[in-house]
RNA sequence: GCCCCCAUCGUCUAGGGGACCAGGACGCAGCCCUUUCAAGGCUAAAACGCGAGUUCGAAUCUCGCUGGGGGCACCA
């Protein structure tokens, strides 16, 4: 593209959680802005009030921040073109709305919305494209004036040209071309008073100096509504792009309320608000959701957000549908999760431990955090790993401290061996501890697998752990012995035949 | 029903007439590494929806079909 400072906006109607695709479509308009040297805009399409959603306004904001994707004017920050929420930006558009009328593009109209009904179902029984008939189109337009004065209930609608045909241009998908009998006489403001969003965003995206337009296809059929309202105020316009839906992981449909709900349960979910507490990271949503619809030319695919700011470009946008892989997000978010700096990561696991209850000891944590950074796909994960580091004691399966082929009797004095060993040494790290320990078990005629599983057991609590000297080192000498004397009382208790 | 958009491995995608018996990534399978689990490395299987046409040559251009998606409100 060229290198023109663009002024891009997300502009969502807060009446709902926000999901993936409005983060993919404002990381879109962010980066635009932000690789060119020019603003993104928050705005609000909150005109209809009876849609308003309480507390949707602000899992939008805090969502996009959490995200990383900081606006530079918006209704909480303000900025030279405001206010950034229609419901205060009433007058305005109706000034344009006069203008509309005055220039002939637009009339008032009486209809009821009973009759308009009527009209409707009629159509239907007839098998006809629903539209509006045309009653007031045809109003003479000093009398229809003369009915507004009077107080008289009225909407304003576009006058949509009857014949010929419009063609617009999307940056991504190219020249669209329709017949304008099948665009309609779509109302511009309600009779509320409150323009309707195809005015409205028009009139904010003018005024507001937009220069690209990103939202999704949804608005595709009516641009070209759009863009008559354009030409018709004589106004340059914008660049227009409309990315595709997200589709649900079968690739067949949108994601739906039962679906998104049925993805909860497998540790998932289609909103950014739920992503944090489920364990994942902006870094890994952010590259994940920016590979949904663009690609760079080099097929890399492993993007921070500055990369992405350096290397976005709209020539390279996908407009196919794309059905949501979270598997894929999986992998992104181990990816950089395994790109933090420690600290940084276990500044981030750290409240997930909380969570669990645990009492979290900076230092220690600060150990711990390597060995299980790169095993963790969501920071939840981290607590399933290393829990045991911040717990008093550990409670092993009796069971599973039965070596790998082995009788309890056998494993027990293993334990007892490796005990022993420990004792004696000068120190417990992993270069004091490892190579007596292999030499143990060599003895013994046991593999290093069979006897450090035991050891794993008995000093974590689990099968699976971070790698087992490290952890040792960790937890320190008194701890570990602790635990072995313990494992090594359940062993004993064990019946006989058992293993 | 009408209008618009889209169509490459299961999924995300590269490709824009010959460089393609179609490349990458996720996932899946196998192998290597290995104290478990990971991570990492290597290997494999896996796609141009169908039919016409244009052309010496089509995944790529055109048309039709089929399939998918979106929209047809005083919602956005």
């Amino acid at each position: 593209m060229n290198n023109i400072p663009a002024r891009t906006r997300f502009a969502p109607s807060p009446t709902g959680r926000t999901h993936l695709g409005s983060a993919r479509t404002a990381l879109y308009d962010y980066l635009l802005a932000r690789q060119t040297g020019g603003q993104f805009l928050l705005r609000l399409e909150d005109s209809d009030r009876k849609r308003y959603t309480p507390g949707a306004e602000e899992e939008l904001m805090r969502s996009l921040r959490w995200l990383g994707l900081d606006w530079d004017e918006g209704p909480d920050v303000g900025g030279p073109y405001g206010p950034y929420r229609q419901s205060e930006r009433r007058d305005i558009y109706l000034e344009y709305a006069r203008q509309l009328i005055n220039t002939g593009h637009a009339y008032y109209c009486f209809c009821t919305p009973d009759r308009l009904e009527k009209v409707r179902q009629e159509q239907i029984k007839n098998k006809q494209n629903t539209h509006y008939d045309g009653t007031c189109r045809r109003l003479d337009p000093d009398e229809a004036a003369r009915r507004v004065a009077n107080g008289e209930k009225h909407v304003i609608r576009f006058r949509m040209p009857e014949a010929g045909s419009i063609t617009i241009q999307d940056y991504m998908r190219g020249a669209i071309t329709v017949e304008n009998k099948q665009l309609d006489d779509t109302i511009l403001v309600r009779s509320d008073g409150l323009a309707v969003y195809h005015l409205a965003a028009m009139v904010d995206d003018y005024l507001m100096k937009i220069t690209h337009v990103i939202r999704t296809v949804e608005w595709l059929p009516t641009f070209p509504l759009h863009m008559h309202i354009i030409r018709a105020l004589g106004w340059q316009e914008p660049v227009f792009v409309h990315p595709s839906v997200f589709l649900k992981p079968s690739g067949k449909g949108k994601m739906s309320k039962r679906e998104s709900a049925e993805i909860m349960k497998d540790g998932y979910s289609i909103f950014v608000g739920d992503m944090q507490p489920l364990g994942y990271i902006p870094e890994g949503i952010l590259n994940w959701v920016a590979l949904m619809g663009w690609s760079y030319d080099d097929h890399s695919e492993f993007f921070s957000l500055a990369d992405l700011v350096d290397k976005f470009s709209l020539d390279h946008l996908n407009p196919s549908p794309a059905a949501i892989n979270f598997s894929k997000l999986d992998h992104f978010n181990g990816l950089h999760i395994r790109n933090l700096p420690i600290t940084e990561l276990a500044g981030r696991v750290k409240p997930f431990f909380e969570a669990q209850g645990l009492a979290v000891d900076e230092a220690r944590l600060l150990a711990v955090t390597p060995l299980i950074q790169e095993r963790m796909v969501t920071l939840d994960d981290g607590p399933d790993y290393a829990a045991f580091f911040f717990k008093d004691e550990v409670t092993p399966v009796t069971q599973e401290l039965v070596g790998k082929d082995m009788t309890p009797a056998a494993s027990a004095q293993a334990l007892q061996q490796a005990q022993d060993l420990l004792t004696g040494l000068p120190e417990l790290t992993k270069a004091a501890a490892e190579e007596p320990m292999r030499q143990l078990a060599e003895q013994l005629g046991l593999s290093a697998g069979q006897l450090f599983g035991i050891l794993r057991v008995a000093i974590t609590g689990q099968k699976v752990s971070p790698p087992l000297f490290e952890s040792m080192e960790i937890i320190g000498r008194d701890k570990v012995l602790e635990r072995l004397r313990y494992a090594g009382e359940l062993l004993a208790a064990m019946p006989l035949q058992a293993s």
